[in-house]
DNA sequence: CCAATAGTGTCTATTAGACATTATATT
DNA sequence: AATATAATGTCTAATAGACACTATTGG
């Protein structure tokens, strides 16, 4: 096709993010809540537009970094920090009824923070349990409920399909060590599979798995009690990004 | 952020398509001459602009039937045709020195076409081994060589991530099945896996995994001798996508 | 006959999962 | 002492991988 700038029509491009971290036993999501229509006062995953000259990986770590006070860490890096990875772009004609817009989405795995949300626009920003942000979006019956209020444009979609990714990646890869801190202990990341997951895990297998698989944990040397009982060795990741053999995922 | 048409810079969105097939025992994948500067007379993926009113997926299966003439298959689907579903996202601000362009890429995995290409554009579209494409794009150095050149924009990095995400797929799930024909044995399923992997599997362990996994292959009743030797069952794909047990990769 | 591919059977080392036991902290 | 969590050990059924063997075509 000749290049003819009139020829192809103007997008809008932004990016959303799917920010997940694990308390209380379960998946939470980061939720911003809308100040203007449309969806006015509904929560919505933060995002926002791709500036001219801006990569789209930067544009999700700058997001990232309004909305949280998080550093972003793309996948290559290994130091401290939330993994981000690119999820799904999302482009029906009518996802946004001012304009045309295609967002690309971003998944970010990160660890509970300390201080709620330290960011800019933090106001309005809070973590939602994922369950219930899904529930709302399937009974579009009881709205009327607590929570159960869908999340804006298609981002329940979005938010779907970023929490089936890290599902499923935390099973053949190293990445469920992003969801806990720099140092930690075999019985945290098991909790964070089992939250991850919603089941239950075996911890005499789990430990003798995840210690068994070469690359996994690197032992610190250190030790803690933060957990009661008897004191737990402290890990951190390894190098290995790719887990082989994989975690299984029960009954599945 | 408040609405302001003004306020976001303008995107052109293309869709770009890593077509692969299985052919002479190898994994192959469409591209097209191109046409025009930039990178006028290299080979690229086949792509082009979304519509206006279009959605993206829409737009990857339009694209796909001008070049190929293939209907493309969304993942709901089970019949015949080829498989489709979104790959990455691509939109480095200098990726297309014309304009800022976002592609959003597609995979689509086909069978071995009867005629070699025929759709609109098919002058100059061939089929390409990715081994070859993908090395021209690693070593830079002797780009005088046959088919050592690399391909135009960032179409390598796409066709690597493209290539990558098939063979990662075919583990645990029943894709493979998307390179074959409607009907087909054992022998040249694992003929697939092997192009696809580039490893040699087992016939025999090969044969009593694919059959013992639910739901990956049902008997149609015939028969075929078209690979010689004794007459091989046919099959047609299950109905199961995600495969459990997943076949192994040896040696990853 | 031989060569080629299809299909089934057997053996073994490995492993996932169930579960016992010991260790070391707090209350 | 009671309880909680950590860590290691044992047993068994299932399985991946190696490989023997038979079946059925064409040349």
């Amino acid at each position: 096709m000749p290049y003819d700038p009139s020829a192809f029509p103007p997008f809008a491009v932004t990016v959303d993010l799917v920010v997940l971290t694990v308390r209380k036993d379960a998946l939470y999501a980061l939720v911003v809540r809308r100040g203007e229509p449309p969806y006015q006062g509904r929560w919505a995953l933060p995002g926002g537009f791709v500036r001219d000259d801006e990569d789209l990986e930067s544009a999700a770590g700058r997001e990232l970094t309004e909305e949280t006070g998080l550093r972003s860490q793309a996948l290559e890096d290994q130091d401290a920090g939330a993994h981000l990875e690119q999820l799904a772009t999302y482009g029906a004609p009518q996802r946004d009824p001012r304009m045309r817009v295609v967002s690309v989405a971003y998944l970010v795995l990160a660890p509970d923070l300390p201080s709620p949300i330290a960011g800019g626009d933090a106001r309005s920003a809070r973590w939602a349990a994922t369950d219930a942000l899904l529930e709302a979006a399937d009974g579009a019956d009881r709205e009327a409920e607590e929570q159960h209020v869908p999340l804006a444009f298609d981002h329940g979609e979005i938010l779907r399909d970023g929490v089936e990714r890290a599902r499923s990646k935390i099973e053949y890869s190293s990445l469920a060590t992003a969801f806990c801190p720099a140092e930690f202990t075999v019985g945290e990341l098991r909790r964070v599979y089992e939250a991850v997951w919603g089941v239950a895990l075996d911890p005499r297998n789990f430990h003798r798995k995840v210690t068994g698989t070469p690359g996994f944990l690197v032992p610190t040397g250190g030790t803690t009690t933060r957990q009661g009982g008897r004191p737990a060795q402290l890990f951190r990741a390894g190098g290995a990004t790719l887990l082989n053999p994989p975690m299984l995922r029960p009954e599945v």
